[in-house]
DNA sequence: ACTATAATGGCACTCGGTGCAGAAAAACAG
DNA sequence: CTGTTTTTCTGCACCGAGTGCCATTATAGT
């Protein structure tokens, strides 16, 4: 039995002012379903708007843009990518370190991996996404140049904390592209053959 | 004396039609000064057409977007940067004849240094310019990947060519990072110190 | 002068994105 | 139960980028 003393509002948080009546990862769900479906660009934010039953500027409240929505919540994954660097021992070699964050960050569970797909193929495929998707990828590289950069002795703007946070990103997107083609390929698979690559250098191939 | 069967009509090709009023590179000029002097997001196309003495549609035949006019003619150093890579003896190792590469398609004339640098730093400051420019360099990826898979005897799409790639463009992406910083940093040295890395790897280091 | 051709220019329209002001829910105090 | 406060939602008007359409202008050749 509920408590008398408890009405069960659902979603009480003890503050007042009117409840969210959605969120950011539904719209974003909702979004893909339609990007996927008739295409990203052949899709408006009115139909988006529609199809999460909220008003066109409301949505504009929820994400900055029609790019940011095909994101869903990036700072949520950074956040993960800097405590997974901050997890590693100071002792480990900092290309295993690099190469054991890449494996995690793009582990994925087993149950969401449809999704993930279906959102990769989208940000990965879509030219609109590329080319937004640089933005989310700067902030992913400071990251990893900040890692870098205290690991080496050195500052996060520095050049050679950036080459490598280059280089990082370079790997990871590269394993993307080809795991997104070869429906039958494994990702972690891609991502240790780059890691290989990232590790002993281009002279160590011919 | 001008011969009398030469009226010299100037810009006289032989073909009928229209003659152009300007050009995609006084364009870009002229768009670039604007941009440099107001800000990016600040300069409306009205502003570009106006300065360049067109009309706002006319503008649209030149270059299909904004973002675009800052980059000006993006094929011809694609190009240029083909027949690089071409004129490479099969001889060389990989990672000199891509440092090699790098170092030759940035190099750009005394005369046009001030300019050159204007643009890149619209092109790699402007987050609107940052994100557009992820196409072009997509392009520019793809003939270093063309390169690297001959060599390899692999695929054009295969996932070593396309790291391989990627490395490069961030050796690129981070030597003008530092050199747009530092206004007494030489390009030419940043390209060889990423270039390193790039060949010997991030194992190299710790 | 007449015709074919190629570029320019104006107009109306769509779509992404924003500022603003008000309506609608929720908590709380009397 | 009524009023107050807080927060979110929504409608509206507006701006700037980009496009389709069609008329206009300039050039070469007959």
């Amino acid at each position: 039995m509920t408590p008398p003393d408890a009405p069960a509002p659902l979603t009480q948080t003890g503050q007042p002012g009117r409840r969210p009546v959605t969120s950011r990862a539904q719209i974003s769900a909702v979004a893909i379903d339609l990007f996927t479906a008739n295409g990203f660009e052949e899709t408006s934010v009115d139909d988006v708007a529609d199809a999460a039953g909220i008003a066109r500027r409301t949505l504009f409240r929820y994400y900055p843009s029609k790019n940011a929505i095909a994101w869903g919540d990036f700072d949520g994954h950074l956040d993960a990518m800097r405590a997974l660097l901050a997890d590693i021992p100071p002792t480990e070699p900092i290309a295993d370190a690099l190469r054991r964050a890449l494996i995690s960050f793009n582990r994925v569970p087993p149950a969401e991996l449809a999704g993930h797909r279906r959102r990769m193929t989208l940000l990965l495929g879509v030219p609109a996404l590329q080319a937004h998707s640089m933005l989310m990828y700067a902030e992913w590289r400071q990251v990893v140049a900040e890692f870098c950069a205290q690991r080496l002795g050195l500052s996060d703007d520095d050049h050679l904390p950036q080459t490598i946070a280059w280089m990082c990103l370079g790997t990871a997107l590269a394993a993307y592209d080809q795991w997104l083609a070869d429906p039958d390929a494994d990702l972690e698979t891609l991502i240790i053959a780059g890691s290989r690559t990232l590790a002993e250098g281009v002279g160590a191939l011919s």
